[in-house]
RNA sequence: GGACAGGUGGCCGAGCGGUUGAAGGCGCACGCCUGGAAAGUGUGUAUAGGGGUGACUCUAUCGUGAGUUCGAAUCUCAUCCUGUCCGCCA
C-alpha cells in the first residue's frame, strides 16, 4: 500500500516509478479520488461537530431541567443529510482504497530498468560448474531409481504434482533440516511452525490479495492454503506496535507452499520444477527503516550460505524493474546451476519490501523515548526452495550410472548414506 | 458442535445513555528530593485523518459490522476472537 500522503506531495516521482516498471501512471485517477474523498469527508466533520455540540448542548439543557425540544428537532432534521455526506465520504474511501490496493510497490532507486528476466543484473558468480558428460535431467535421473513417480501422483492429483520414495524422500527432508539448522544456528532466525490455512486479511497483507487471488488454492472455508510462508509468517505483525528493541525479529519455517498458477501452464511441465504443491524453507525479517538494506543483504547471504555448503554453483541476480514481485521494492533472485538443463534456475528470491506489506498490515514500531510510532520494514527470501534444491542435487551430484552422490553437509541427515541407488 | 463468561489506551483495569478520549494503576519521559541511588513526590504520556506557518482546532476510534437515540464504551441484533466446562477427534 502506497502513502497517500507520499503521492500529494510527489505525484511525478510516483507515476515516474510505475512507469519503471512498464506500468500507466496513475497519480491523477489517484489524487481525484482523494480529493473527492477529503472534500465529503470534510463537509461530513462539519456536520458532526455541529451534531456533537448540539446534542451536547441538549443534556445540558436536560440536566439543568429545561425543554430540549426544539434543539432535539433540529439535530433530527440534519440526520439525512449527515447520512448522505457519511456514505458519500465511505464510497470514495473505498474507491481510493481499491485503487491504491492493486498498484505495486516502486523500485528503488538501484533496481535497474528493464523489461523481463533478460534485463536482470548479475551480481555475482559462486562455484565451479563441474563438466558432466551427458548429464540427465532430474526427471529422467528420478523415476529411474525408481523413487521419483508422476504417475501416481497424476492419479492422485493430476498434472504438477509428484511422490517421492526410498533415499529420495529421505533427502528432501534431510535438505529441510539441514536448513533450518542453519538458519537457526548460523544465523539466528527463530524456527516456527505456522499454519499454512490462512485468512484473506493475512494475504491482503503481504499483497496476495485482492489482486492474484487465481493463484491461490482456496478452501470451502474461507481460508486459503498459502502460496509462500512468508504469508504466515509476515503477518505475525499484522496490527502490532512492535517495541524498536524487539527489532529485528528473524523467523524461519519449513512449509508446504500451494500455488494454482493459472497463468503459467504451459511451462515447465516436465519434471517437479514447477508444481502446484512443493516445500520451503521461508525467511522472513521484520526491521526497523535504516536496517532494512543491510538485512536484505544478510538475508540473501543466508540463502547463498545454503548452496556454498552443498557445493551448487550459483549465481545472484539483481532483478530489473520488469521481473520484480507485487510488493517487492528490490529483489536478489539465486539461481542455481541445473546440468541437466544446462541453465541456471531459480531456486531463491529475497525480497526488501520496505514499508509496503507494514501499511497494508498496519504493523509499526515504536522509539525508545520517542512519540508516535513508524511503519516497520518487512524483507522475506527463500531458504531455499526444497524440491529445486533437490533437483539440482540431483543434478550436480549425478554419477555415470545413474546414482546420486550424498553432498557431505547432508550425510549426517541421511544416516550416513553416501550414495543413492536404485 | 453444545452451555456459560469475556473482548476498553504500550500493558493491567474502572466505567448510572449526556464535559468519558475514557477514572485508577503499571510502564515510560521530564522535574523535585538525595553525596549518589532506591523509596517518596510533582507534571506529562493513545492512534489515525482533516484544517492552520504556529499555539491550536475539528473528526473518527472502547474486537468488527449494522441498528435504536437529540446523544452510545454503555441499549438491541449479527459476526469474529479469547477463556472455562461438556461432547467429538489426530
Amino acid at each position: 500500500m502506497h502513502d497517500i500522503k507520499q503521492i500529494r506531495q510527489q505525484p511525478d516521482a510516483f507515476d515516474v516509478g510505475l512507469a519503471r516498471r512498464g506500468l500507466p501512471a496513475e497519480s491523477a485517477t489517484i489524487l481525484a479520488l482523494d480529493s473527492a474523498w477529503r472534500q465529503s469527508v470534510q463537509q461530513a466533520e462539519v456536520l458532526q461537530a455541529e451534531r456533537n455540540a448540539k446534542s451536547a448542548e441538549v443534556g445540558k439543557i436536560k440536566r439543568e431541567g429545561g425543554n430540549a425540544d426544539a434543539l432535539m428537532n433540529e439535530v433530527t432534521a440534519m440526520k439525512d443529510r449527515l447520512a448522505a455526506l457519511e456514505a458519500e465520504a465511505k464510497t470514495h474511501e473505498e474507491a481510493l482504497n481499491a485503487a491504491l490496493a492493486t498498484i505495486p510497490n516502486l523500485p528503488a532507486d538501484v533496481v535497474p530498468n528493464g523489461k523481463d528476466e533478460n534485463d536482470n543484473f548479475e551480481v555475482r558468480a559462486w562455484g565451479a560448474r563441474k563438466d558432466i558428460k551427458n548429464a540427465k535431467d532430474h526427471s529422467d535421473l528420478g523415476p529411474a531409481l525408481g523413487q521419483m513417480d508422476f504417475e501416481t501422483a497424476a492419479k492422485l492429483s493430476g498434472s504438477r504434482f509428484v511422490v517421492l520414495k526410498g533415499q529420495l524422500a529421505r533427502l528432501e527432508r534431510a535438505i529441510a533440516q539441514f536448513m533450518l539448522d542453519t538458519h537457526t544456528e548460523q544465523f539466528g532466525y527463530t524456527e516456527c511452525s505456522v499454519p499454512v490455512l490462512v485468512n484473506d486479511t493475512a494475504l491482503y497483507g503481504t499483497g496476495n490479495l485482492p489482486k492474484f487471488k487465481d493463484d491461490l488454492f482456496a478452501a470451502n472455508t474461507g481460508h486459503f492454503l498459502i502460496p509462500t510462508a512468508e504469508v504466515s509468517l509476515t503477518n505475525f505483525v499484522n496490527d502490532t506496535i512492535v517495541p524498536e528493541e524487539q527489532l529485528p525479529m528473524r523467523l524461519t519455517a519449513f512449509t508446504p507452499c500451494f500455488r494454482s498458477e493459472a497463468g503459467a501452464a504451459g511451462r515447465d511441465t516436465k519434471g517437479m520444477l514447477r508444481q502446484h504443491q512443493f516445500y520451503k524453507v521461508e525467511l522472513v525479517s521484520i526491521t526497523a527503516p535504516e536496517s532494512s538494506d543491510a538485512e536484505h543483504e544478510r538475508m540473501t547471504n543466508a540463502a547463498e550460505t545454503i548452496l556454498q555448503k552443498l557445493e551448487i554453483p550459483y549465481r545472484t541476480m539483481l532483478l530489473c524493474t520488469g521481473d520484480m514481485g507485487f510488493a517487492s521494492r528490490k529483489t536478489y533472485d539465486i539461481e542455481a546451476w541445473l546440468p541437466g538443463q544446462q541453465k541456471y534456475r531459480e531456486i531463491s528470491s529475497c525480497s526488501n519490501c520496505g514499508d509496503f506489506q507494514a501499511r497494508r498490515m498496519n504493523a509499526r514500531l515504536r522509539r525508545m523515548n520517542a512519540k508516535g510510532t513508524e511503519f516497520v520494514h518487512t524483507l522475506n527470501g527463500s531458504g531455499l526452495a526444497v524440491g529445486r534444491t533437490l533437483i539440482a542435487i540431483m543434478e550436480n551430484y549425478q554419477n555415470p550410472d545413474g546414482s546420486i552422490t550424498v553432498p557431505a553437509v547432508l550425510q549426517p541427515y541421511m544416516g550416513g548414506i553416501v550414495k543413492i541407488s536404485a
